[in-house]
DNA sequence: TAGGCGATGACCT
DNA sequence: GGTCATCGCCTAC
């Protein structure tokens, strides 16, 4: 399908980050949701519209993107390249791991599988902010970085990713199956209403 | 230079 | 289940 060669590559990516580790600032999660990002093919991707702010997703892969939203919150996300295809994965929620005396410091006290459940509490968690924006994440000397790859894939479901106002219904989000840090779906109140 | 909007999360009802 | 807080970034003028 030479249609779609970006889409692939980014699902593909996206799916190969379910479970991996991923350290920050002395916090380490497991990750357990996901959403790809399709770069300058689609319309929900910050690298839709090629920006100083987005640029960096046009970069090499491996590099953490982090973005503020509704001036609160950070979310972390992974590029994934290619190179010049904008395309990344938004980590949405982890289950923690390792550091849990800081992250629950950082958290204030949450239940335990709220930590770092949602793209916002997950970057509070790792203390990720956008001072980190640019990191390599392969690098071992990294205060933000990843873990080993997985070697034997989790159970994985996949859907409709969450909040965004366009191309809701691509099913570009993936959870390890039955997790209990995955967070709640809720459709993007500008969304337009979904087919039947 | 100003206005509008967003890949959210917490709290109130 | 619904509403609101809050600010950086993008776009239009």
């Amino acid at each position: 399908m030479r249609s779609e060669p970006t889409t692939v590559d980014v699902v593909e990516a996206a799916r190969s980050l379910l479970g991996r580790h991923l350290v920050g600032h002395g916090v380490t999660v497991r990750i357990t949701e996901v959403e790809a990002y399709g770069g300058h093919l689609d319309p929900a991707s910050h690298a839709y519209t090629r920006t100083a702010r987005s640029e960096i997703m046009y970069g090499p892969p491996w590099r953490l993107y982090v973005y503020r939203s509704y001036g609160i919150h950070h979310c972390a996300n992974v590029v994934t390249g290619p190179t010049e295809q904008g395309a990344a994965v938004l980590v949405r929620s982890g289950e923690v791991v390792d550091g849990h005396a800081r992250a629950r410091a950082r958290r204030g006290g949450v239940p335990e599988t709220r930590l770092a459940r949602g793209p916002g509490n997950l970057a509070q968690a790792l203390g990720i902010s956008l001072a980190d924006k640019g990191t390599d994440l392969l690098d071992a000397d990294a205060v933000v970085r990843l873990g080993a790859p997985v070697v034997e894939p989790p159970a994985i479901s996949t859907g409709p990713r969450v909040g965004v106002s366009k191309a809701a219904d691509v099913p570009w989000r993936l959870w390890i199956t039955g997790d209990p840090t995955v967070s709640a779906y809720r459709r993007s109140p500008r969304a337009p209403a979904p087919p039947r």
